[in-house]
DNA sequence: TATTTTTACTAACAAATGTTAGTTAGAGAA
DNA sequence: TTCTCTAACTAACATTTGTTAGTAAAAATA
């Protein structure tokens, strides 16, 4: 008989608090909502966490490791700058679809998180912002794309990839491919007519 | 002797309060939080106020009019569909920059608005959405802009003004004016050389 | 002036919060 | 079997929550 292993229980309480925190908020979750989400008491969660705090913190680490490790493979590979950039919305993007709890509350409840924890995570972000600040930074210099403030192209990708959670439903009229497609044209191309 | 009238006190609790709640969220703002604010007890706040809920109503109401009047105004102006599409960008980054924690809580958080306002006030955004998405779709088919997905088009606007809030502090390297100069530019021509 | 209204206060409320203590049923190892 | 460990439970805890009642000072109105 093959064994199906199902998820421990800790990532299963981790899955289910993403998705609360997600639609309620941090502060608006309680430890008797997921816990209800579960399955199980409140207070039976704590043989499999060790506190709130500790499954917020665990969601937007898990999320900024994968962010800072998505740099560091595309910083290395050798494309041009435009190609870079590309293949970070993609990664943003697909992130988001398959991973969507999960982003949503690395993307807004980080701040909830308690503080020394929280200026690590800052510093984190910042380290990523900055190496995507540099690909475009160095794109520019390239002459492969226009003379813009490298920190406002940035922010206007960030933004743009980070809120696709709050209106894409898969299985809807766009596919994941179509959506990629047309945030980077939008994107690198831009709205008005050439 | 010249009065200066003093903003009433009704105002001055719903300005700290969205100051707080940007800051902690709703669900994390208490009402002895604002009353701490304002410089008052949470009890005394009830001269002033119905209800936390009626602060957060009072909030996200009337951003979401000033969107719909901004709207409305625009719609009627004689002007290309590209220069209405400018102008409402900069409106969004305006108020944005004279009104940022407002609007930021109206954009984060509205869900926690009580049912029965809560559809109310996302029947408004729909009805915003829906009126900038045409003026795109109009100018696609005029010939203005390229021939995008309208509403990909739209949330990528509307989400790369809506973070502004998140790193534009006034008075640092960049003006408003700058600011709204670099992301039309991004959004409108896009970042990669033509 | 006298009277009414406004606005602040303290005290208290019931409900909800995160968390701990203590207990018990079941699974695996000895 | 016997022992140990895991993971669930119920009960309870101290706080914190939004809000109301009752009251007193101050301001506005007559």
């Amino acid at each position: 008989m093959t064994k199906i292993a199902k998820p421990p229980k800790r990532q299963i309480i981790l899955e289910e608090a993403a998705k609360l925190f997600k639609d309620k908020g941090y502060g608006g979750t309680s430890m008797r909502d997921i816990a209800g989400q579960v399955g199980m008491e409140a207070a039976s969660m704590y043989n499999h966490i060790k506190s709130k705090d500790e499954i917020l913190d665990s969601i937007c680490f898990r999320i900024s490791d994968v962010y800072i490790a998505h740099l560091q493979e595309v910083e290395q590979l050798p494309l041009t700058f435009g190609e870079k950039v590309r293949a970070l919305i993609r990664l943003h993007i697909q992130l988001m679809v398959e991973d969507g709890p999960a982003v949503s509350v690395a993307n807004h409840d980080w701040k909830y998180l308690p503080n020394a924890r929280l200026t690590e995570f800052t510093t984190a972000r910042r380290q990523y912002e900055k190496g995507f600040a540099a690909l475009i930074a160095a794109g520019i210099a390239a002459g492969e794309f226009q003379t813009v403030n490298p920190t406002v192209a940035l922010f206007t990708i960030l933004s743009a990839v980070r809120w696709v959670e709050l209106w894409f439903q898969p299985g809807r009229s766009l596919s994941a491919q179509e959506l990629e497609d047309h945030i980077i044209t939008m994107l690198l191309k831009g709205l008005e007519q050439r």
